[in-house]
DNA sequence: TATATTAATAAGAATCATTACTATTCGTGA
DNA sequence: TCACGAATAGTAATGATTCTTATTAATATA
């Protein structure tokens, strides 16, 4: 039921030539893996992590290492070709506050700031999700720049 | 400029006496090591991770072991005493999806569904962040049941 | 088309965060 | 004060991710 529609199966050839062209203008080269760690990532829709890409890549290229999956997963990263998940760090960081609170990221630094933000918190959430199920929790996450790491004036 | 105030020095203490209460409520025994773990997260604002605990409390307590930060934090999360920062988990997962989206995770078979809100890409973040920095990037994360997970009627 | 250049890869070792194991210590109720 | 079980310290183990190095392969060029 996700809202966010994914290519049909017509449409994954053109996505897949479209994904030679960036990598070329990206100066990476296109190799058999790295199609097959796309192609894979374009096809999954249960956002799977590193391990799950390589175990079902690994049945069609079965000499792939674990380590190219993730130095591939990172080099798409850096390129702007897929996302990684929201985590604000593989480290867990834990808080005492216990008012309800959302966090600004400095994507420069890594301070994490609290704020609040009672229109969010407010907000009727999309009626598509009605669907999904009963959500309990929300939370906001930004990123930007914080003002201590902006280029001074 | 955190816009979630800390507790004033004066009220450190009746904020202790209040969780020795909250471990005793929940069956919980009123260690040291709980005392200062709670008390150094109490009074950090930085969000550390338990490692970050771990090095500000071996001060004080020379012999606590960083293995009982780690259940003691654990233990504080169960009880609702603490809260950890908001990860999807603690592996990185990701997704070739481009198109800007929200992630709603059902808290209890933990499959990640996309979804879109234009209402929320749109809103206008709270005033106060104006003075933190330049936000570019925002990211909701939904928690709730999916409706699989949902008792069945 | 063959070759040189250089990036990308495979394999496995190393690292980092976190959890498990086990003997010992300590908080708490009787 | 004592007995009990929960909590802890110390250390080993695990899981995820990154690093190292020798080898392979993509691409530009002759």
């Amino acid at each position: 039921m996700s809202q966010v529609k994914q290519p049909t199966p017509h449409a994954l050839s053109s996505l897949m030539t479209e994904f030679e062209n960036s990598c070329r203008r990206a100066d990476l080269k296109v190799t058999h893996q790295r199609l097959e760690i796309y192609r894979e990532l374009t096809e999954a829709h249960d956002h799977p992590s590193a391990e799950m890409l390589y175990r079902r890549i690994i049945t069609r290229l079965p000499t792939i290492s674990l380590d190219t999956v993730y130095r591939t997963l990172a080099t798409f990263e850096k390129h702007g070709l897929i996302t990684r998940v929201q985590t604000v760090e593989s480290q867990a960081r834990f808080e005492a506050e216990m008012v309800k609170h959302h966090h600004a990221v400095c994507s420069k630094c890594g301070v994490i700031t609290d704020f609040t933000w009672e229109t969010f918190d407010a907000a009727q959430v999309p009626d598509t999700l009605a669907v999904w199920g009963k959500v309990f929790k929300r939370h906001a996450v930004l990123e930007g720049i914080c003002t201590s790491c902006s280029p001074k004036v």
